[in-house]
RNA sequence: GGCGGGUUGCCCGAGCGGCCAAUGGGAGCGGACUGUAAAUCCGCCGGCUUUGCCUUCGAAGGUUCGAAUCCUUCACCCGCCA
């Protein structure tokens, strides 16, 4: 089956379609004319995250093969939550999703061209959606749906055979569904896009489409992300990595590409990538060939921490990487590049009233300050195992809390700490005043 | 509504009056080996002012020299009967 569609052809090439739902027709339309499309993101927290990322670059495909983005907050959806498997959602407030939606508005808005003849718009189904009565959203929209149907919907019967659903979570379909036929309205909407997990959501919005208004748009979804070792993807041991530089700095969303799997690294790069098929293939040959070099996880790391926090984040996030994992001697660095290293990393503060007899605050409190370690027990813990150095050098297994000389800090005021291999943080003197 | 079973550390799951800060597995952390990778092996894995002390075994009371373990009440979950 030949596929008639620049775009499409791109997103075959990168392994990014999952389901359709009338791939030949859907090329016809892509061809034709520029489409309009959208994908959906709901506040269920204060920041998108990289599964977020990565349907936001696949819409950001398409508006560069010239199609039309919405990009959809859902200010509604968010107060309801899409069923998952596992249970129950909590409810948000109001306020606090308002606020998300703010927040999320903003994220996206930075991955989107607003002008030209194919300029994206941001919309919030809050505003279609709050004026509507519940009698008329019964009537004209309740009407549409077979409860037969959504029983089949996979979240939905695991609910049913597990912890149950309250009629709220039930709903959401609904909800999305009307989004899907109001924005056809409003902007002549015929695509939707979104992950394989949404496909249940997604066609039961063409299906209203179709009821409602006699037209057949289309459904599109991409694959679920997977890791090699079957963990989830987008999380690291501290958690979720989020787009917001607040809740994830630019140094750790920089390492986490940098610490890819090799074996991911196909995936990733045509997940996540702009560069163009030849020079991913030609990445992921680098990796194969000289895996220690780990050229593809290098250059997603540039890449996307460009994309998400800019140039000049990307930039100090690799110069700090460079100078923290450098095996040259860190006093030889200059000043302003280790304070901008530690910064990234991540520092603990230590008063001059701390100081006593020349002497800072034992390792084991320099490590909980530093946010290195959860407690003290811990960091002694951590010692003993030999897993902790001071300016690169180990600290002696016994050494957990004894004083720190003054004459051990660079420049006057810092300490660069280490716990295992790879994670880092600063430890600066404030000056005495 | 009646009867029975359950609620243990991040997760799963033993323990059923003192030897319990609590077996085991998973996750996580550190070391060795490497490439800031994977796999493997070894160690750690409640907190602290650490030969000891403090707080944990759904919640609150009680019995006892002593309770995760016994009793009472409450909350939630799960079976069987109606």
């Amino acid at each position: 089956m030949a596929i008639m569609s620049a775009i499409l052809d791109e997103l075959q090439a990168r392994n990014l379609l999952a389901q359709s739902t009338d791939l030949d027709a859907l090329a016809r339309d892509l061809s034709a004319a520029p489409v309009t499309l959208y994908c959906g993101f709901d506040p269920t927290a204060p920041s998108l995250h990289l599964g977020n990322l990565s349907q936001i670059l696949t819409v950001r495909r398409f508006q560069q093969h010239g199609h039309r983005p919405l990009a959809l907050v859902g200010g509604a959806t968010g107060l309801i939550g899409d069923p998952k498997m596992t249970g129950e959602r909590t409810l948000n407030d109001a306020d606090t999703v308002s606020e998300w939606v703010l927040r999320i508005r903003e994220q996206v808005e930075r991955f989107y061209e607003f002008d030209g003849p194919n300029a994206a718009i941001v919309v919030n189904n809050l505003d279609w959606t709050a004026p509507v009565t519940a009698i008329e959203f019964l009537r004209d929209i309740g009407k549409h749906f077979s409860v037969n149907r959504m029983l089949d919907r996979e979240a939905v019967a695991a609910r049913l055979a597990g912890p149950g659903i309250s009629f709220t979570e039930f709903s959401y379909a609904l909800l999305q569904s009307f989004d899907y036929l109001e924005l056809y309205r409003r902007y002549g909407c015929t695509l939707q896009t979104g992950g394989s997990d949404q496909w249940g959501n997604i066609t039961a919005g063409v299906d209203l489409v179709r009821r409602a208004e006699g037209q057949h748009v289309h459904a599109l979804t991409t694959p679920l992300i997977t890791k090699a070792d079957g963990t989830k993807f987008g999380k690291t041991e501290s958690g979720t990595i989020w787009l917001d530089a607040a809740l994830t700095s630019p140094y750790a969303f920089h390492q986490f590409w940098l610490n890819a799997d090799d074996r991911d690294i196909p995936t990733l790069l045509r997940t996540f990538s702009f560069g163009t098929i030849e020079e991913i293939e030609s990445l992921e040959q680098a990796s194969r060939d000289e895996p220690a070099k780990r050229a593809a996880q290098r250059a997603l790391a540039d890449e996307l921490t460009t994309l998400v926090h800019g140039a000049d984040e990307a930039r100090a996030a690799n110069s700090a990487a460079a100078a923290l994992f450098g095996r040259g001697d860190l006093a030889e660095l200059p000043e302003h590049a280790l304070a901008a290293a530690l910064t990234e990393a991540g520092v603990g503060v230590v008063e001059p009233s701390e100081v006593v007899d020349g002497n800072l605050p034992p390792v084991s409190e320099l490590l909980v300050r530093a946010g290195l370690c959860a407690s003290k027990g811990a960091a002694r813990r951590t010692v003993a195992e030999g897993g902790v150095s001071i300016n690169n050098e180990r600290v002696a297994a016994e050494s957990a809390d004894a004083p720190i000389p003054l004459q051990q800090l660079l420049f006057g005021q810092w300490l660069v700490l280490r716990r295992g291999r790879r994670s880092f943080a600063g430890i600066r003197l404030t000056p005495a005043e």
